[in-house]
Formats: C-alpha cells, sequence, structure tokens
DNA sequence: CTTACTGTACCGGCTGGACGGTCTTGTCAA
DNA sequence: TTGACAAGACCGTCCAGCCGGTACAGTAAG
C-alpha cells in the first residue's frame, strides 16, 4: 500500500516522542513505535535498523531541531544576546504544558550514553555564551536557571504557576542584560 | 546465613540505587537488587512485594533523607535563611560526581506516577520559601538555578567546573540575600 | 510496447531470551 | 513454634531483532 510521499524516518521520530509523551517512557516499544507511526514493524526496523538506532535517530533531530531554533533567533534580532535568544526560546518551549522529550527517560534507561552528544552540545553552548558574556556569575545563574526550567518541564513538574515563569522570564533577561 | 540483625530494608534500598547508577537505570531488576543487597529473591520480595513497592521506598527513603538534611541544616544555623540552607546542601549534594539517584529514571520508565510525592515535595518547599521570601524574582531564579545544577548532576552532565560551581554558588547566596 | 530484471520500501510472523511475580521448601534464631 | 528470611524452580508475558515474503518503480533489452 505503499504511501505517497511520507517522509518515514520523521513520521517515526514524531510517533516515537507522541508514544514515549502519551503511554509512558517505559512504554516504547517498537511495536507501539510502529502502530502509531502507521508503519508495520517490519518498516520501523528498515527504517531504524535497531533500536539503539532510533533512540540516536531521536537525539540527532533534537538537537537539529534546537541548534536551528536557537540560530534562527539569534539571527532575527542580531542586537540581542545568544544568551537572551536561548532565554526566550526555552521560555516558549517550556510553555508548551507537556513536556515534549520523555523519550529522553527511555534512551537513558537504554544506554545513558546516548545522551552524551545532548551533554557535547550544552557544554558547547556554554562555552559560546562564555564567551559573550562579561560576568560569568550572572551567566552562571542564568544558564542554570534554564536548565532547570527546562528540566521541571521535562519531569512535567509545574511548581511554577504562568505568572511566576512570567516573572523568572523577565528577571532572567535582566540578569543577562 | 541470616545475619543478626541487618536492616534488610535499607540494605534493599541502597543495593537498588546502586544498581541503577552503575549498571544503568535500565538495569534496574529485583535480581539485580536482590543479588548486589546479599540477599535473596525471595527475601527482596518478602521485604517488598511487587517492584512498585520497592520504588515507592526509594521515593520514599529520598525524600525524607532529603527533608532531614534540610531541616537540620536550617536549624543549626538559624539566623541564614532556609533558601540559604537549601542551597547550600544542593551544593554539597552535587560536589559527587557520580549521581546518586539514577534509580529516579527506573521509576519514571516504571510509571511517571511514582514522582508525584517528589513533586509535591517540591511544591510544598517552593511556598515555604515564598513566605521567607520578599522578592520574588530572586526567590524564582535561585530555586530555578538550584533546580538546574541538581538536574546535572542527575543527569551526569559535568558542563560545570568546580570553580564555576563554587562562583554560582556565592551568586545565589548573594542573590538570596 | 512488452518482458524481464533489479533495487527499494515495507509487511508480519517467529523466536529466543529476559524479566516480574508466585510458590514451595528449607533454615535458623528468638 | 513462629517469624524472618534463603534458595530457586517455574510460569506467563513481553519484546527486540531476524527473516522470508510482497508490492511496487525504474530500467533496459528484445
Amino acid at each position: 500500500m505503499r504511501l505517497p510521499r511520507a517522509n518515514s524516518r520523521e513520521k517515526i521520530l514524531a510517533a516515537a516522542a507522541d508514544v514515549a509523551r502519551e503511554a509512558g517512557p517505559g512504554s516504547l516499544s517498537l511495536e507501539a513505535v510502529a502502530s502509531r507511526a502507521g508503519v508495520s514493524k517490519g518498516g520501523l526496523l528498515y527504517n531504524f535498523p535497531t533500536k539503539a538506532k532510533l533512540m540516536q535517530g531521536l537525539v540527532e533531530s533534537y538537537l537539529s531541531d534546537f541548534q536551528k531554533a536557537l540560530e534562527e533567533r539569534a539571527a532575527a534580532a542580531d542586537h540581542e544576546s545568544v544568551l537572551s535568544a536561548y532565554i526566550k526560546l526555552s521560555a516558549d518551549d517550556c510553555e508548551r504544558p507537556k513536556p515534549s522529550a520523555s523519550w529522553m527517560f527511555s534512551a537513558i534507561a537504554e544506554d545513558p550514553d546516548f545522551l552524551t552528544p545532548i551533554k557535547a552540545f550544552k557544554h558547547q553552548l556554554f562555552e559560546r555564551l562564555k564567551a559573550e558574556t562579561e560576568d560569568l556569575g550572572s551567566l552562571l545563574v542564568c544558564f542554570l536557571a534554564i536548565e532547570g526550567m527546562r528540566s521541571m518541564n521535562l519531569f512535567d513538574s509545574d511548581v511554577l504557576s504562568e505568572d511566576e515563569r512570567k516573572l523568572l522570564v523577565s528577571s532572567l533577561l535582566k540578569i543577562a542584560g
């Protein structure tokens, strides 16, 4: 029934993220992903020969999406710092009530090393921000606070109210200068 | 070989945390925990009738340990705020290179609801801090930055150097007032 | 135009193994 | 004797990975 013109890879990746978010990270099985993506298990394995490759694909697409979004924001208003762009981007990401990256937990359970590229990316981003910021203390506070915001969103922990998050973002932007 | 009076429960809990940390959160099986704790599978199931109960035990002991440590610190120097105590406690916790709570990933994979008590605890802590702090903006930044520090430690992400972490902590303490 | 070949994309059943949980039997200390 | 385990066999379930098909698409010879 060869579907006309669908990029199966992206469909599968999106389906995997959906399954992890909705059924829980522990329910991210190949069959669940295949069924969700409207693809047979064989078709899934054709695109991703192993579960590890699927996880890797998830990480890579996550990272490239993030980098693209960050670059776009940083380029759009070149008078503002990368740090500000990062703050705003993260705030927008965390606006969405449901965590979009629950699959990360599945990846960690599979093998903690899957997160290595993400760590490397963060390290690189941090170095980039250091080069642009004069006050290291402020940068540290901002960077870690964003990290905290992202982690809370990831853990689906709604400790902060809407207003509080807005206040947080504005405080961070002020600190960032 | 019945050992005299060793509290098996705690031994098992500690073993579970060790297994998750060393073999990865995905390798936290009952057999692995039992073997690590020097206990038979039957013995483990005697103490924790089900895996869910084991996870629950992990969460509860984590929370009670944390609360105890926080209370001790806050009481030791009653001239300092709870926020300062929380900052210092978290800094000390993150000093240890290896994350001590990888089991959390296992718990999430098993069932995300296991984290509910932890979320509730954090919410409660946040409310307590709000009552004590006059500047909500500063509190938010501090609270989230600590969250970020803890999450980085949890994910075993060593983006910050030793010096940077110290600078961060002193910056936070300054913001906390 | 047709037939035959080839490669791509995908289907779906199968299996071997791991895991959680149960149950039975044995053992030792209080 | 009884409570707190030890030891491990056993079962049902689930799942990743493999494999043998299948339905096209493109190409190219005849």
